[in-house]
DNA sequence: CGCGGGGGAGACACATGTCAGGACCGCCAG
DNA sequence: CTGGCGGTCCTGACATGTGTCTCCCCCGCG
C-alpha cells in the first residue's frame, strides 16, 4: 500500500468553552435537527397547519401563518427532503453518469445541464463511471435506489442489462450516443457528420488535399464524424486521398497514429483528428519530427475545449455548443419527468468551425505530387 | 432570449408493440417499483423477513432466504433507499460543494474523493457555486434538506451564517483553506509555503535572482503562496529582487500581470505563478512580448494540473496530490460521521516539484545588471 | 410436561403531505 | 331570537417503504 504523502496530522486548538456556548451542543456531536412537530408545538398549532404553511397554502389566516413563519425561523428549521420524498414519491434528483469527469468537454456540458435542471427545481448528482463498465452499473444502481426522478448518460450507451432496465423506470436522456433503440430515452447529440464536413470544407478551402482523418474510439460519434469526413473528401472528388488512421480518443493514441500517417510519401499536409485531445497528441508528433504548425502540417480539433483556446495551442476545431446541449438535455428531462409517456426525441444541435492558429494554406508545391 | 442553437427536434421512429412486449407497461409510463411487501407476499413470508434476509441476518432458515432471493431476483426488486434513510437517519450522502468544477484541480481531487467515499459506502452529490456566495448558501440549503451525512468545501471558506451554521448540523471537511475556527470541521490543504520555496529554489539553483510572483486571488493558499515566496527569497539574500504583481487566478489575469513585469526595468528572468491558469497567462504574455520561455523567461506554476504536461506547453510547476487529498478528505469525513464530537484536525500534505520544459539557466548577462 | 431457543410475525417509528371531517363564526330565514 | 347553513380554518388520521424490537409459536430436549 503506497501511503498518501502526508505529513501532518494534527488536533487543532480548540476552545472547549467557546464551543459549547457557540454550538449550544450537549458534547454528542450535531444537535438533533428540528422536526416539523417542534415547529409546531412552538407555535401552538397542528404540524398539519406548518406543513400548510410551508407548502404555501391560501387557507390559513395570517396570524398563525406569522405564528408558523416565526417559530419555524427561530429553530432554523429545514424540512427534511428524505421523508417529503418518501410520501411524494419523487426524489427531485437527477443522476448523471459520466464517462469520463476529466474530459472538460463533460464540465462544460454539465454546467449547461445543471443551470436549467436548478430552474426545474431538480437537483443534480453526479456519478463518475471512469470507462468502466462495472463502474456504470453499480452508479446506475446506486441511483436506482435513491430513486432519482430522472438519469443522463453521458457518452455512455444504454446496452448492459442494468442500464436498459433502468431506463424502463426512469426517464433518460443520452448525450453523445445515436442508434438507441429505446423507449422513454431522448437524445442530445450534435451533428457530427456536419462538424466533420465543416473541417474537411475549411482545409480544401485552404488548397489541401491530402487531407487525413484519426479516428476516435469505439463510439457513434467517432464513426458519425469519420463518416463525415469520407463524404467531404469524396463530394470534393478527394476520394484518392482518403487516409484514416485509428487513435482511441486521447492524446498518445492521437500522437502515435500521426507519426503513422506523417511517416508516409506523400505525407498529407492536413490532419483532421475526432478529438481536441487527439489533436494535441497530432501537434506533439509533428513537433517531434520537425515539422511546424501551420506551415508544414495544418490540424483540426473536434470539441472546441478549453485547451484549444489556450494561446500557445491555439487549435483550429469544431465547436459544440456544450452548454447548450446540457440545457437541451435538462428540457427534454423535464419534460420527459412530467410525462414519462412521451414518444423518445433525438434533438440534434449545430457544430459550428473555429478558425484558429493551426490551419493555414498548403505548403508550396505540396499539392502537385 | 437566445435560443439555443438547436436545428433538429424530431419524433424517433417507435413501435409501439414491442414497446408494450419489451417493457410490459401498462402505457402510463414507467411501471411502479416493487417494495418490499410485493417480494414477502411473492415469497410468502412477512415483509419484516424480507428485510432481514436483504440485511444478511444469519437467524433465517436457508429455505426462506431462498425463497426471499429468489422472490425479489423476480420482481427486479431494489430496496428505497429514501425510505431507508428515514428510518436510519442516515442518507450515505456526501455533498460535495465545489467553487469552480472547471478547474482541473477539483475534478482530480473528486476523483480521489469519490472513489475512497465509495469504500466508505457514502456517495458523493456535486454542487457548483461558480463562485457566486449567492449559490453557495443555495447548495448548502439543498445539502442541508437533504440530510448529507457530510460535507466538502472545495475552496470555499465557511463564512457565511448559512454555512457556519451548517457545519454545526453536518461534519464537514474543508479543502485548500486555511484559518478556519470552527469545530467539527477538519481541513486539508498543501503545504502552500513550502511548494513556493521549492519554486524559489529550483530558480536560485538554475542563477536566478530578479525573481518575480504573481499573486492569486483573495484566498488563504494565495496567502501563503505569496508568503512562501517572500520567505524564501529573503532566506536567499534576495529581497532587494521581490517583486508581487496581483493576478485573479485567471488566464487573463495572469497574462495581465506578467505584462506589468516585463515591462520593468531590468525586468524579471523568471516568474512564479500563483498557479498553473495564471502561468498560462504568462506563456502567452511572454509570447506577445517575443520573449521565448526558457531562453528569455523561467515560468513555474502551481498545481500540476494536466495541462501543465501538455507537451506544447510543459510547465514546470508544484504537484499537490490531489487524489490523495481527496482520499484523507474522504478518511477525515467518514471518520467526523462516526462519531462527530471528534477534535477537529488538520491535515497537511506535502507538494513536489515537477521540473519540465518552461525553467532553464538565467539568460548570459541578465544578472550582472 | 416444562423450558429454552430458534425462527418468524406484527407493531411501531422515522418526517412529512393530504384528505376528510370538525369546530366555530356569521348570516339569513323562520 | 334561534336554528340551520355555508364557509373558513384547523386538526387528526392515514399513507409512504423500510428497519428494528418485542413477542409468540413451535419444536426438540431434558
Amino acid at each position: 500500500m503506497s501511503g498518501p504523502p502526508v505529513n501532518t496530522t494534527a488536533p487543532r486548538a480548540r476552545d472547549e468553552q467557546e464551543r459549547a456556548t457557540t454550538v449550544a451542543s450537549d458534547g454528542f456531536g450535531p444537535r438533533p435537527r428540528p422536526t416539523i412537530r417542534n415547529v409546531a408545538e412552538r407555535a401552538g398549532v397542528s404540524k398539519s397547519l406548518v406543513s400548510l404553511v410551508l407548502r404555501g397554502s391560501p387557507h390559513v389566516s395570517e396570524h398563525r401563518r406569522q405564528a408558523v413563519l416565526t417559530a419555524a425561523r427561530e429553530l432554523g428549521y429545514r424540512p427534511n427532503a428524505v421523508a417529503r420524498s418518501l410520501v411524494e414519491g419523487r426524489t427531485h434528483l437527477v443522476g448523471a453518469l459520466v464517462a469520463d469527469l476529466h474530459n472538460p468537454f463533460y464540465a462544460e456540458f454539465l454546467d449547461g445541464l445543471q443551470e436549467s435542471l436548478h430552474g426545474d427545481g431538480l437537483r443534480l448528482l453526479i456519478g463518475n463511471s471512469q470507462w468502466d463498465p462495472a463502474f456504470e452499473d453499480e452508479a446506475v444502481e446506486a441511483f436506482l435506489e435513491l430513486r432519482v426522478d430522472g438519469l443522463v448518460l453521458l457518452g455512455i450507451a444504454p446496452t448492459s442489462e442494468t442500464l436498459i432496465e433502468a431506463t424502463s423506470y426512469t426517464p433518460t436522456v443520452v448525450v453523445g450516443e445515436r442508434d438507441i433503440e429505446l423507449d422513454s430515452v431522448d437524445i442530445v447529440v450534435d451533428d457530427d457528420q456536419l462538424g466533420a464536413r465543416l473541417a474537411v470544407d475549411h482545409l480544401v478551402e485552404h488548397g489541401h488535399r491530402r487531407i487525413a482523418h484519426i479516428e476516435g474510439a469505439r463510439s457513434s460519434a467517432a464513426r458519425f464524424r469519420c463518416e463525415g469526413y469520407l463524404v467531404a473528401m469524396r463530394r470534393h472528388a478527394l476520394a484518392p486521398y482518403i487516409m484514416v488512421e485509428h487513435g482511441d480518443f486521447s492524446e498518445e493514441g492521437g500522437r502515435r497514429a500521426a507519426h503513422a500517417l506523417l511517416s508516409r510519401d506523400p505525407r498529407p499536409t492536413a490532419i483532421f483528428a475526432a478529438n481536441d485531445v487527439v489533436a494535441l497528441g497530432v501537434l506533439t508528433a509533428a513537433t517531434e519530427m520537425g515539422l511546424s504548425v501551420p506551415e508544414d502540417l495544418s490540424v483540426v480539433g473536434y470539441d472546441n475545449t478549453h485547451l484549444s483556446s489556450v494561446h500557445h495551442i491555439s487549435l483550429t476545431t469544431v465547436d459544440q455548443p456544450r452548454r447548450a446541449m446540457g440545457r437541451s438535455a435538462a428540457a427534454l428531462l423535464s419534460d420527459r419527468i412530467g410525462d414519462p409517456a412521451k414518444v423518445a426525441r433525438l434533438r440534434q444541435v449545430t457544430p459550428q468551425l473555429v478558425v484558429r492558429r493551426s490551419t493555414g494554406p498548403v505548403p508550396q508545391g505540396a499539392d502537385n505530387v
